[in-house]
DNA sequence: GCCGTTTTCGGCCCGACTGTTTTCAGTCG
C-alpha cells in the first residue's frame, strides 16, 4: 500500500510538535511544518514522483535533508527521528497542544514539573488545583484548561462551505446593524471558497480605529456562546453551534490590506510579504510600508501592485504556483457561474430525485441553461430507483414529448450509469446507444485495492459509450474517504480515450478537488460541472462547483458544460 | 532545516490579546 501524502504531512507535524515542545530551534520547526504543508497540498503523491524520477528538492521548502526522509517514508513507511524524539517526549503531549491556549512552552512546563503526559493526567492535575502553582500559571490558566480539558474531543471537524453559509449568513445581517461599521467582508478560507472552513474571519472597517461598540455590539450577538478573546480591533468567540468566529476591525483607509491580511491563505501571505522584504516594504493588515511611510493598502489590487504583481483572485491564494504565474503573466481567468451554459447530472422522481421531468427542466431554464441531462440511476443501484430497461426507454419517450413542448431549453436523455464491479457497465451497448450520452460511476464496492480500482474504471472507459465519469473518488467530506484510485493514471486514459470528468458540485462531494482540476488542467482532461440535483432547489449547488473549479484553476475553456449544445454533442462522438 | 537579484552563511512574517507580570512571555491566527 503505497504511502499517502497526508500520512507523510502528519508525521512531520507530529515531529514538529515534539520538538517544538523540545524547545528546539524554531526555525527548525517551521521547516518541518512547511515541508508538512507542501506535501500535503501537493497534487500528485510523493510516491508517483518518486516513481518518475522526479527531484523533490525543486518542491518549495524540500531540501536535501527532507527529500531524504520523505524518500525514507515512502520506501519504509518510518520516520526514524520522529521515533527517536518519541523515545524521549511523550508522543501524546503533541495532543495536548490541540487545546486552546496550550502551547509547546505551557505542555512542556506541565510535562517537567507534575509529569502530565496526557490528557487524563491533564485533568486530574486541573482538578486537583496543582497547575496554579507552577511559575507562569495562576488561577484564571487553571480554570480554563479545566473547563477546555474537560470537553475537548481532539481534532476539530471542519464545517462544509454550505453550512458555513448558513451560519454566517444571520451574523452578517446582524454585524451590519454596529454602529460606526463602513464596510463588512468575511474574509479566510470562507472567502477563498476552500470546500470546508475551520473558522469564520469577518473583517470590517470603521471611520474610526478601536471602535469599541463594535465589539460589544459582536459579543453581545445572541448565538454568542463563549467569548475567547476580546479587544479593541481584535475578538474571538464560539457559537453555539460550535463555530469560532475571529472579528477584527481596521480603519477603512486598512481594508484593501486588512482584507489580503485576513483572506490568506497563510502560505500565500508570507510568500507575498517575502517579496515585500526584498523590495525593502514591510507588508501588514494595515498597509504596506517603505519605512514609517504607508505607500498603499487602501485596495487588495494596490497591495500587489506594490510587490509587482497583478491582482490575485482569492481562491488561487494559496501558494500553488499563483505568484508565479502572476508574475509571468500567466493567471488564469478563472470560469464564472455565468459561464455555465447546462447542467449534465440530474434525477426526477424516475429514480430517487424529488422532483418530476417538467418541474427540473423549467428550474433549470430559469437558472438560463441551455440544458439539462436528466440521468437517473441504472438498474443495479436498486436503493436508489435504479432504472431498468422498460422504464429507462419510456423516460425517454417521455423526455422526447417534453422536448417537443420546452422552450429555450432541451433535456438530454442520459443516465448515471453503474460501473460493476468488472468494470462492465451496467446496461448493454444497445441501450447505450440509446442516450445522448452517459455519466458512469462506482457505487459500491469501494474498498478494492487501488490498483484494481483503477483497472476498473479503465476497463469501463474501454466502452465506446462511455462519456463522463462521474465523482471520481467517492468521498463524502468528513463522511467517507475517497476509494484507491490513481487519478493520475485515469485522467491519462481518458484523455487518450476521449472521455471527460465530472466536477460533482454537491456541497458534501466536491469530487473532483482543487488539486484534481489542476492535476485535469494540466493533462488536458475536460471538466463537467454538475450538480448531480435530486431536487430542483439543489440545482443551485452550481455555483459550489464553479467556487471549487476557481480554486482548481480552470477556465471557460477547460469545461465541457460551457459550451453550446451543438459543440458539447461531438465532443460526445466517441470513434 | 530551508534558502539565495543581500547567495553557501545568516537570516528566517508580523501583530493582537491574555494572564501573570512590574515590562513581558506565551499563544494564536
Amino acid at each position: 500500500m503505497p504511502v499517502h501524502n497526508s500520512e507523510i504531512a502528519d508525521k512531520f507535524d507530529r515531529l514538529a510538535d515534539l520538538l517544538e515542545i523540545e524547545d528546539a530551534n524554531p526555525f527548525r520547526v517551521r521547516a518541518y511544518r512547511n515541508a508538512a504543508r507542501t506535501v500535503r497540498g501537493y497534487p500528485r503523491s510523493m510516491s508517483d514522483l518518486l516513481d518518475d524520477g522526479a527531484d523533490l528538492t525543486e518542491l518549495p521548502d524540500i531540501g536535501d535533508d527532507l527529500a531524504k526522509k520523505i524518500q525514507a517514508m515512502v520506501e519504509t513507511g518510518n520516520l526514524p527521528l520522529l521515533e527517536e524524539v518519541e523515545e524521549r517526549t511523550p508522543p501524546a503531549l503533541s495532543e495536548l497542544m490541540k487545546i486552546e491556549g496550550l502551547g509547546p512552552k505551557r505542555v512542556r512546563a506541565l510535562y517537567l514539573e507534575l509529569n502530565i503526559k496526557t490528557l487524563d493526567d491533564l485533568k486530574e492535575a486541573a482538578e486537583s488545583g496543582k497547575i496554579h502553582e507552577i511559575a507562569g500559571f495562576g488561577d484564571k490558566s487553571e480554570e480554563k484548561i479545566r473547563k477546555r480539558a474537560e470537553k475537548f474531543i481532539g481534532e476539530k471537524k471542519r464545517t462544509l462551505l454550505i453550512e458555513a453559509e448558513d451560519i454566517a449568513r444571520p451574523l452578517l445581517e446582524y454585524l451590519k446593524k454596529a454602529e460606526g461599521l463602513k464596510e463588512i467582508v468575511i474574509a479566510g478560507s470562507y472567502r477563498r471558497r476552500k470546500e470546508t472552513v475551520g473558522d469564520l474571519d469577518i473583517l470590517i472597517t470603521a471611520a474610526k480605529a478601536g471602535t469599541a461598540s463594535i465589539m460589544d455590539h459582536f459579543t453581545d450577538y445572541d448565538e454568542v456562546e463563549e467569548v475567547v478573546s476580546k479587544g479593541k480591533t481584535r475578538s474571538t468567540v464560539y457559537l453555539r453551534s460550535g463555530m469560532q468566529v475571529d472579528l477584527r476591525v481596521v480603519p477603512q483607509i486598512c481594508f484593501g490590506a486588512a482584507q489580503h491580511y485576513f483572506t490568506g491563505s497563510r502560505a500565500h501571505n508570507i510568500a507575498v510579504r517575502k517579496m515585500g522584504v526584498k523590495k525593502g516594504y514591510k507588508i501588514n493588515e494595515y498597509g504596506v510600508f517603505r519605512g514609517d511611510e504607508r505607500i498603499a493598502g487602501k485596495t487588495e489590487k494596490s497591495v500587489y501592485d506594490k510587490v509587482g504583481l497583478p491582482y490575485i483572485e482569492p481562491e488561487l491564494r494559496e501558494n500553488r504556483g499563483e505568484l508565479e504565474a502572476a508574475k509571468e503573466g500567466e493567471l488564469p481567468k478563472l470560469i464564472t457561474l455565468d459561464d455555465i451554459r447546462g447542467n449534465l447530472h440530474a434525477h426526477t422522481k424516475a429514480s430517487d430525485g424529488h422532483n418530476s421531468l417538467r418541474e427540473m427542466a423549467k428550474a433549470a431554464a430559469s437558472l438560463g441553461y441551455e440544458y439539462l441531462a436528466i440521468t437517473e440511476h441504472s438498474k443495479s443501484l436498486a436503493v436508489a430507483g435504479g432504472l431498468d430497461k422498460k422504464q429507462l426507454q419510456a423516460q425517454f419517450k417521455k423526455i422526447d414529448k417534453l422536448n417537443e413542448q420546452l422552450d429555450g431549453i432541451v433535456l438530454l436523455k442520459s443516465s448515471e450509469v453503474d460501473i460493476l464491479a468488472d468494470g462492465s457497465l451496467d446496461y448493454p451497448d444497445d441501450l447505450l446507444k440509446e442516450l445522448d450520452f452517459s455519466v458512469c460511476a462506482i457505487h459500491q464496492k469501494f474498498d478494492l485495492p487501488g490498483k484494481k480500482q483503477t483497472e476498473r474504471i479503465l476497463r469501463a472507459m474501454d466502452n465506446p459509450y462511455f462519456n463522463i465519469l462521474a465523482h471520481p473518488s467517492g468521498r463524502l467530506i468528513n463522511e467517507r474517504d475517497p476509494y484507491e484510485v490513481d487519478l493520475e493514471k485515469i485522467l491519462e486514459e481518458a484523455k487518450k480515450r476521449g472521455c471527460f470528468v465530472e466536477l460533482n458540485a454537491q456541497p458534501k462531494r466536491l469530487d473532483l478537488t482543487d488539486e484534481g482540476c489542476i492535476l485535469a488542467k494540466k493533462m488536458g482532461v475536460g471538466i463537467s460541472i454538475a450538480t448531480d440535483a435530486h431536487s430542483t432547489a439543489d440545482l443551485e449547488h452550481m455555483r459550489f462547483g464553479v467556487d471549487q473549479a476557481r480554486r482548481g484553476w480552470l477556465e471557460k475553456k477547460d469545461v465541457i458544460n460551457c459550451l453550446p449544445l451543438n459543440k458539447l454533442r461531438k465532443l460526445f462522438k466517441r470513434n
